[in-house]
DNA sequence: CTAGGGTTAG
């Protein structure tokens, strides 16, 4: 080997000699750049006798540890061994603690004082730091107490070293306590306080910190930025972030590829992505962590495709590494797009990525998701270490594609190699309200107890779904009064499910108790509540809930709009339908269907038909449900050539195939119309078995034109589909009710008794000064019930005068014709109206709301109501609304 | 002595 340069410089005596080659050596040594180089400059300084000195050993193990050599530094420490001094000691513990060797470093620190040798000031950052990343708060605390034996806590270093330690551990207080109690701080110190705040989440802190160290005249750095910037992305404050970008330009540390990075990240989090790409587009210097932010980002908000085409760019320059191919991934397994994620799944095989759990529970998702559950299962069977995620990805994959037994089966299997998680008891769950299988739901809610996992909140979640699912109400009040924490998800939960239960206090009660709680309603919330209201006909509800979607900001949301329109036009006011309706700005189909509906609900066929071609202009096309609505609302207005007209629009333009809905929807048209041979006729002409619903529809409509025979054929098909639905049941008995057909009556009655059906009693219910008042058929306790039955026999008397006579056929009970009077006057839609004109001043309208549909005396009772006080009536019921006024119905008295 | 990017679920 040829001797280094500096062996030229010899001249004259031999100490000054000896001089230049150290000085020399020492120079070399410093800029050595590779461990090659590090070597050889090594051999000589052996060579020229100068390796056992404490200068060039403590160089040598510092340099080897610069170049991630730490075992070539802890041989050159064991070669010095005896001479041994407090410069070589701190020179291999921080030569350990650089490369990440924590434990030894330690090892090393507690050696040297065996030796009874000191320490120094110098010896201790390492030895803190080391504390710091193993986490051990015990070593942490006896060095901190050494440091204080020592006196020299306030040593600037060291001080930064406890501040990060502590803020490491978690104890925010006591680092602030250390930061507070310096005497002299640097930048470091400011940093490491700041960082310690974002890394324990106290985002805020973080930024007052910032704001504090600026205005005590320190300068930011890369560091302080790198944490700041992540606050901001965190806070979404996005003002603050804007600003702090600007004072990285200004001081000009744009440049740097952490800070942008940084930057880059933190417009991803306020979507802000015109930002990201031009911060994108100026970064001179890119790294991998540059392309998988983007990768990542763009995956994050949805933009699943442009993370693929990113990866594919960075390919052409840059080497991904297992972040970058794992972020891409996830972006196929969410496109579903099994061709290029079998791609990707390429660059992970033979780098050792094999290995990387995280990385493999990524692909096992990812194949899960495009349906490849063989491929799912292969990556699994492959992984030597697995954690609880492994599983809960193929446990969900299984249950996604509804591989029930798969799922459960691979349940039990965790059990016993590894340990379930919460996570894997939220899938389980959802797997038994997915079977509504309450058992094994009751079953996993014990072994959720057992594992001692009850009081997380996204189990507490998942234990309302299921209960919510296969349960019933006060299973799922249960639920909800035992959880320790609740968040959004759980009050829209137990509101969602409220409706579905029909138990609407409960859902109105949680709307304002979990504002109590400090909680906004979301759109979720908006969304199970309104159709609450609609249920109810709660206007007023209703209007409150409108005023709060203002202030909540969610009055231009799509599907928010929709279900006002819904709620406006079952709460009887088509006006605000159609103002609702013109403020939106977007309108999708469903909010078109809406405003048909709303229209076809109050007999406006008319405008319906209008609506429906101001959607076709306006580019948005039908669907099924939409053409339903349509033909409902010819059906009730009698437009039966556009019904059938639309019918075969459907499937010539749109090539719709009709479904059962749009055939009950015919026969209902045709029937409603008299027309009901035709009806008739057109059922069993079907390419498909007509069900119950048909014959039901033409059922009632033969009971309300009196057509015996065909009612009778009709009774019987009903009766033989065997239905488990009550409403036919009743629908059949009423018809030979009106027919005198009373053992028929009994038999049908006996059938439903046998079934378990029970009729659902018949109920009215008026809102009056904030309070709703409810009436049930027959019901004699309701407070002024004698006043309204004295007011109701009042108003039979002066009917009489104008020529009514009661239709006792509607009287559906085998009893005396004074009884079936009085049981006609006990319908409770009488009672709510008599009560209402009662209470209410003299010319204001009235709205009346009926769970069933309205019994035919009762719509001739109301007309002849409406002419003799001469006040509007509206009266909603199961189907629709009838607007009564000066003697008619809007309906045109088919309904 | 201080900084940045990845997984399942409601």
């Amino acid at each position: 080997m040829k001797p280094p340069k500096f062996c030229s410089n010899f001249n004259s005596s031999p100490e000054t000699a000896q001089e230049v080659l150290r000085s020399s050596l020492l120079k070399a040594l410093s800029s050595a750049k590779n461990t090659s180089q590090l070597r050889a400059l090594h051999s000589w300084i052996i060579i020229s006798g100068l390796g056992l000195s404490v200068v060039f050993s403590g160089k040598l193990i510092s340099k080897y540890a610069q170049l991630k050599d730490p075992i070539s530094s802890v041989s050159v420490f064991r070669t010095v061994s005896p001479t041994r001094n407090v410069y070589q000691w701190n020179s291999i513990i921080r030569a350990l603690t650089r490369n990440g060797l924590f434990t030894q470093a330690l090892g090393y620190y507690t050696e040297m004082r065996e030796t009874k040798l000191q320490p120094d000031a110098y010896t201790f950052p390492s030895v803190i730091n080391s504390c710091a990343r193993l986490l051990d708060l015990k070593m942490g605390r006896v060095v901190h107490e050494h440091v204080e034996e020592m006196g020299i806590e306030s040593d600037l270093y060291i001080g930064n070293a406890l501040i990060d330690m502590y803020c490491r551990f978690g104890d925010l207080e006591k680092a602030r306590y250390m930061f507070d109690e310096m005497s002299d701080r640097d930048s470091v110190s400011w940093n490491s306080l700041i960082s310690g705040y974002c890394s324990n989440g106290f985002w805020e802190e973080a930024l007052d910190m910032y704001h504090k160290s600026r205005m005590s005249g320190i300068v930011p750095d890369c560091f302080t930025m790198s944490s700041v910037l992540l606050a901001c992305g965190s806070l979404t404050a996005v003002e603050e972030g804007l600003k702090i970008h600007g004072v990285i330009e200004k001081i000009g540390i744009g440049g740097d590829i952490v800070t942008g990075n940084g930057l880059l990240s933190m417009y991803f989090k306020f979507e802000r992505l015109r930002e990201t790409g031009r911060v994108f587009a100026e970064m001179a210097a890119k790294d991998s962590v540059t392309w998988n932010t983007m990768i990542y980002g763009y995956s994050q908000l949805g933009w699943h495709e442009e993370s693929v085409k990113l990866f594919m760019a960075m390919i052409d320059e840059f080497a991904p590494d297992v972040l970058s191919v794992t972020s891409t991934i996830r972006a196929c397994g969410h496109l579903g797009d099994l061709r290029i994620g079998k791609y990707v799944h390429k660059y992970l095989i033979g780098r050792g990525y094999e290995c990387d759990t995280v990385a493999c529970n990524i692909l096992i998702d990812m194949y899960a998701k495009c349906g490849d559950l063989l491929a799912a299962q292969e990556v699994f069977d492959t992984m030597n270490c697995k954690d609880s995620v492994t599983w809960n990805s193929l446990i969900n994959g299984y249950i996604q594609r509804v591989y029930y037994k798969e799922g459960v089966e691979n349940f039990k299997m965790m059990k016993r190699e590894s340990k379930p998680d919460s996570v894997t008891f939220v899938l389980l769950l959802s797997l038994c309200s997915q079977l509504a299988d309450i058992s094994q739901g009751r079953g996993i809610h014990c072994d959720v107890i057992k594992s001692g996992f009850e009081d997380e909140l996204i189990i507490g979640n998942a234990l309302l779904d299921m209960y919510a699912k296969c349960g019933g109400m006060d299973d799922l009040s249960k639920a909800f009064s035992y959880m320790r924490a609740r968040d959004i998800i759980s009050w829209n939960t137990l509101i969602a499910s409220s409706v579905h239960f029909d138990d609407c206090t409960v859902g109105f009660r949680a709307i304002n108790e979990m504002r109590t709680e400090g909680l906004m309603p979301d759109e979720a919330t908006i969304l199970g509540i309104l159709p609450m209201c609609s249920l109810l006909a709660a206007r007023r509800q209703g209007k409150e809930i409108h005023c709060c979607i203002f202030n909540l900001g969610l009055e231009l949301d799509v599907p928010i709009g929709n279900a006002l329109i819904e709620m406006y036009s079952k709460c009887g006011s088509l006006e605000n339908c159609t103002k609702v309706f013109n403020y939106m700005k977007e309108k999708d189909v469903v909010t078109w269907t809406a405003l048909i509906s709303a229209f076809g609900m109050y007999g406006e066929g008319k405008k319906a038909l209008k609506a429906f071609q101001d959607m076709e202009s306006s580019g948005v096309i039908p669907d099924s449900v939409a053409f339903i609505a349509l033909i409902f609302a010819f059906s009730h207005s009698g437009m039966v050539k556009d019904g059938l007209a639309f019918f075969d629009r459907m499937k010539t333009d749109y090539n719709i195939e009709p479904r059962m809905e749009h055939y009950a929807c015919v026969v209902d048209l045709l029937a409603r119309s008299g027309l009901l041979a035709r009806a008739e006729e057109f059922i069993l002409s079907m390419p498909m078995k007509p069900d119950v619903s048909l014959w039901g529809a033409l059922l009632s409509a033969c009971r309300a034109s009196g057509h015996t025979d065909i009612a009778q054929r009709v009774s019987n098909q009903i009766l033989q589909l065997n239905s488990d639905n009550t409403g036919y049941y009743v629908l059949v008995s009423n018809v030979y009710a009106t027919l005198g057909k009373w053992d028929q009556v009994r038999l049908v009655r006996n059938t439903m008794k046998n079934k378990g059906l029970k009729k659902e009693p018949g109920s009215s219910w008026i809102e009056i000064q904030k309070r709703v008042y409810v009436f049930r058929t027959s019901d004699k306790s309701f407070e002024q019930y004698d006043k309204v039955r004295d007011f109701l026999e009042y108003l039979t008397g002066l009917m009489a005068k104008e020529g009514y006579v009661a239709d006792l056929q509607f009287a559906l009970h085998d009893v005396e014709e004074d009884d079936k009077r009085d049981m006609l006057c006990g319908h409770s839609e009488r009672l709510a109206i008599a009560f209402g004109l009662l209470n209410t001043k003299p010319g204001s309208p009235l709205l009346v709301m009926k769970n069933l549909r309205v019994c035919g005396d009762c719509h001739t009772v109301t007309k002849y109501i409406t002419k003799i006080v001469q006040r509007e009536i509206l009266v909603r019921d199961a189907n629709r609304f009838h607007l009564f006024k000066d003697g008619t119905c809007s309906c045109g008295d088919h309904w």
